[in-house]
DNA sequence: CGATTTTGACCGGCGC
DNA sequence: GCGCCGGTCAAAATCG
């Protein structure tokens, strides 16, 4: 999220290409991951819109952390994973550029909250539970 | 110092 | 059975 922040170092891990041996394994076997894999969420609730904006993507007053960019080959723009970084809140956020239109953006929210929203204390507004939306075509 | 970001690699499912 | 795609995580680096 760092615009001017252009300054990478290219010279990254190069030697990590082999097969290091004392070197971290890293992904060995997480068995947390398989685990929370294995719960298959029927009745997942997703909503799904799409917004003209220059900036991106829009903040509804969560904190968002970053944990992932992929790009797809439908779109020469990568698509961005944020998860909602609270305790006990898992609640997962898809934002992609549009293919056509760079300026819209479709963000896809993944789950629900556990806990209003740290605006939500400022602005003091009741959220009525209408953002639950079993749609099963984004 | 802590939280967050960034990138690469891996996993799991599905298709052929 | 293998390949492809999409999604997630983890370690390192960076910012405040």
């Amino acid at each position: 999220m760092r615009p001017e922040n252009k300054n990478l170092s290219k010279n990254m891990t190069n030697s990590f290409d082999g097969f290091s041996s004392s070197a971290p394994s890293t992904r060995n076997i997480k068995p947390s991951r398989r685990e929370l894999k294995k719960y298959k969420v029927e009745e997942e609730y997703r909503f799904a819109f799409r917004t003209k904006t220059d900036l991106e993507f829009m903040d509804d007053g969560y904190k968002w952390r970053k944990y992932g960019k992929k790009m797809v080959k439908n779109s020469p723009n990568p698509r961005n994973y944020f998860k909602c970084s609270s305790g006990g809140c898992n609640v997962k956020k898809r934002v992609e550029r549009e293919r056509e239109d760079p300026s819209y953006v479709i963000t896809t929210y993944q789950g629900m909250h556990n806990h209003e929203s740290p605006n939500c204390v400022l602005y003091c507004s009741p959220q009525p539970s209408s953002l639950s939306y079993t749609s099963s075509s984004i």
